[in-house]
DNA sequence: AGCACGCCGACT
DNA sequence: GTCGGCGTGCTC
């Protein structure tokens, strides 16, 4: 801290004048603060404070910001650190301490400073950002009313233990072996296809550390997923309080959870990405299932991976990390190989492969569309090889599951005539023909309009629609199959509350014997009678300028293969069909045998060869503008400015160029990729760069916001 | 981000 | 004559 504050602080927080006996001389201490100040703000370090009392760090508070009062943290101060208070600021008083509540730990606060970090976002941004909203809205006495209001209703848990399943040789085998790390508080990855049982591992890890009296986190990517697994919780531990944090919570609900976190009053705690801060004070555990899901990648705010701050949250603390997929990202596959074998050996690596209940994975069939007559193709997505065993399974009464992930009727419509598309006017794509409601919709920005009569170019009336979506695939299903129950889910059929549950419901009853939908319906459905899982289309990820888009589909396609077959008197008829045009591609080769690991070899020998992740690292600095010259001119100007310092860190700036779907909404978008060899010299050179991007005012107006994103799962 | 202050068009 | 558009600037 620099000069002393007190003096000039004493001016003018003095009591009002005239007031007689001058109260005793109290010393007010500095309090450093941190608040919801986005980057730009300027706003980056801790705000001082001053306060009557010294403050323990971690404590929330309100404070005068401006002409408003908002929430902030107490935070820790650290000696040489740019925390001197600006000349002519005159500090203020801390309005309001929140004593009711026990002060946010320091290994929380540890995780924020570092996410703050190593995102580059302001240690106030993320904490506030993964703070309950709820609390901003309260004062001091309303938090207390809310806190004796919990503490009164806490219950002691209370129910019976269910008579736990034996575990399989190889669970046995994952458990002793974990059990035996568990001291050193190990990253583990648990490679276990799908239906190997790994949740059963998740129930039983979790419960060593119950037991042990401390408190597991459980991370899941979906919030749709939460209710399976909380119920699977709940059921193993009666005698516990388990308790979920997403951000699908009402606000009250989502606070009182949190504060039963905080409190040390719930032993298990299940969320999604943003679960991953959960300030618990006893943290024994955290499990990251499905730890490969992009969903967590948070790609808003401050841009963090769930997953990767579950494995800094481990080692802060000093607890395991597992780590759970049937096929791991390849950067966690990486860090689990070892050394011997090219990887990182960072991790320790578990497998399952077996299925329990002796079901095995289904025959994967390819499809070689390029075979198939045009006239065939012209009228149907569907093969007549693939509609004959869509027809077996209608007469023998068992159903299938047919993969589209594209939602709508038609991506686009077009006019015969003049060759009008249906764009968007606010974005760069196309809309998309929905027939249910005929309305013409874009996906980015929303817009949703009737279909028109006519060609609004030409006056033409014949407007076709082109490619296909899932409602189309429910029409020709029905055409094709007659008598055949046809159901779909998607977003769109999804959209009410109950809407996923009723229709899940309905396929569980066999009210339905072909079933279309969207990858939503690949994740984690048992459906019992399932003996197909077909993929109408799912070439497009192998020549996507997307890096990931293989990895992406692969994982989508084991997932989804995973769905057939689950009843093990049906495994030896379920099947995996896949339409392709590329039938002799590695990763239907991969598919075929559901060898992930020799499809994650294969990738990863393409990232090396290609110099992309894991072997290098990646931020994209992104720039949003009315006019795409505007985002781009000011990327060139920061990175002509960084030139010298680049070359100093050994990291290389790109070109800026324009997003895929370079307009969304009327917001030109642009982006530039930084990339080095080192994380530790791309992180230094990105933490010296962005004194340079909040100074620069863009020379031409119109620049809308900046960001920076590291770690990007797409480029 | 909020929330001010600050100058130019259609209305109670 | 005011209400209000969002451009620019600041917040310990």
């Amino acid at each position: 801290m620099g000069k002393s504050p007190s003096s000039r602080a004493a001016a003018t927080s003095a009591p009002a004048a005239g007031a007689e006996p001058p109260a005793p001389a109290r010393e007010p201490v500095v309090v450093p603060v941190v608040i919801d100040a986005p980057q730009y703000s300027g706003l980056k370090a801790a705000l001082g404070y001053l306060s009557e009392r010294p403050l323990t760090p971690g404590t929330l508070l309100r404070v005068p910001l401006g002409r408003r009062e908002v929430l902030g943290v107490a935070w820790d101060t650290r000696s040489g650190e740019d925390s001197a208070v600006p000349d002519g600021v005159t500090l203020r008083e801390v309005a309001a301490v929140f004593d009711a509540l026990p002060p946010l730990p320091a290994a929380w606060r540890e995780l924020v400073d570092f996410a703050a970090s190593y995102y580059q976002r302001s240690p106030g941004e993320v904490a506030l950002a993964v703070l309950p909203p709820e609390l901003r809205m309260l004062s001091a006495t309303q938090l207390e009313r809310r806190l004796t209001r919990l503490r009164a209703k806490l219950l002691p848990p209370s129910g019976a233990q269910g008579a736990l399943p034996a575990p399989s040789a190889e669970q046995a085998q994952v458990l002793q072996a974990l059990a035996a790390s568990a001291g050193d508080a190990p990253v583990t990855l648990l490679h276990g296809s799908t239906g190997s049982g790994k949740t059963e591992i998740y129930l039983r890890e979790a419960q060593r550390v119950v037991e042990a009296g401390r408190q597991a986190l459980v991370l899941v990517p979906e919030i749709n997923l939460t209710p399976q697994l909380e119920e699977r919780f709940l059921a193993r531990f009666p005698g516990r309080r388990v308790v979920s944090l997403h951000s699908g919570l009402t606000p009250a609900r989502r606070l009182k959870h949190w504060l039963m976190v905080l409190l040390g009053e719930a032993d298990l705690v299940l969320g999604t990405r943003l679960a991953v801060f959960a300030p618990l004070p006893r943290l024994g555990l955290v499990i990251v299932d499905e730890e490969h899901d992009p969903s967590y990648k948070q790609q808003e705010g401050a841009r963090y991976s769930a997953r990767d701050l579950a494995v800094v949250r481990g080692r802060v603390e000093g607890v395991p990390v597992l780590l759970g997929s049937a096929t791991p990202s390849l950067e966690s596959w990486h860090n689990a190989l070892p050394a011997t074998e090219g990887g990182a050996g960072r991790y320790t690596r578990l497998t399952m492969a077996a299925r329990i209940g002796g079901g095995v994975l289904p025959t994967v069939r390819l499809v070689d569309m390029s075979r198939l007559p045009k006239e065939v193709l012209r009228d149907s997505a569907l093969s007549p090889a693939l509609l004959g065993a869509l027809r077996e399974r209608l007469a023998r009464g068992e159903q299938s599951l047919v993969l589209l992930n594209r939602r709508g009727y038609a991506p686009v419509l077009h006019c015969t005539e003049c060759g009008w598309k249906s764009a968007c006017a606010h974005c760069s794509a196309w809309r998309v023909f929905h027939k249910l409601d005929r309305t013409l919709r874009c996906h980015h920005c929303g817009l949703t309009e009737r279909v028109p009569r006519a060609c609004p170019d030409c006056g033409n009336a014949d407007i076709q629609p082109t490619g296909r979506g899932t409602e189309r695939l429910e029409e020709q299903l029905a055409l094709a199959l007659p008598g055949a129950r046809v159901g779909r889910i998607d977003a769109d059929t999804t959209r009410r509350s109950g809407a996923l549950e009723a229709e899940l419901s309905r396929v569980h009853a066999g009210e339905v014997d072909v079933l279309v939908g969207t990858q939503m319906i690949a994740k984690g459905h048992d459906f019992r009678r399932m003996t197909l899982v077909a993929a109408v289309n799912p070439d497009a990820a192998l020549f996507s300028s997307d890096f990931r888009a293989p990895e992406r589909q692969f994982s989508l396609l084991m997932q989804a293969a995973g769905r057939a077959g689950r009843a093990a008197e049906q495994a030896d008829r379920a099947e995996m069909w896949v339409q392709t045009w590329h039938p002799q591609h590695a990763l239907y080769a991969a598919l075929r045998t559901h060898d992930y690991a020799a499809f994650a070899q294969a990738q990863l020998a393409e990232r090396r060869a290609a110099g992309l992740p894991p072997y290098t690292h990646l931020a994209l600095l992104r720039a949003d503008a009315r006019e795409q010259s505007v985002a781009q001119a000011w990327l060139r100007v920061v990175s002509d400015e960084a030139r010298e310092l680049a070359e100093q860190h050994q990291v290389a700036l790109y070109p800026p160029v324009p997003l895929s779907v370079q307009r969304v909404a009327d917001m030109e978008r642009a982006q530039l990729l930084v990339e080095s060899a080192s994380r530790p010299a791309l992180q230094r050179f990105l933490t010296a760069w962005d004194a340079t991007l909040r100074r620069k005012r863009p020379e031409q107006k119109g620049l809308l916001r900046w960001a920076v994103d590291v770690d990007p799962l797409a480029i």
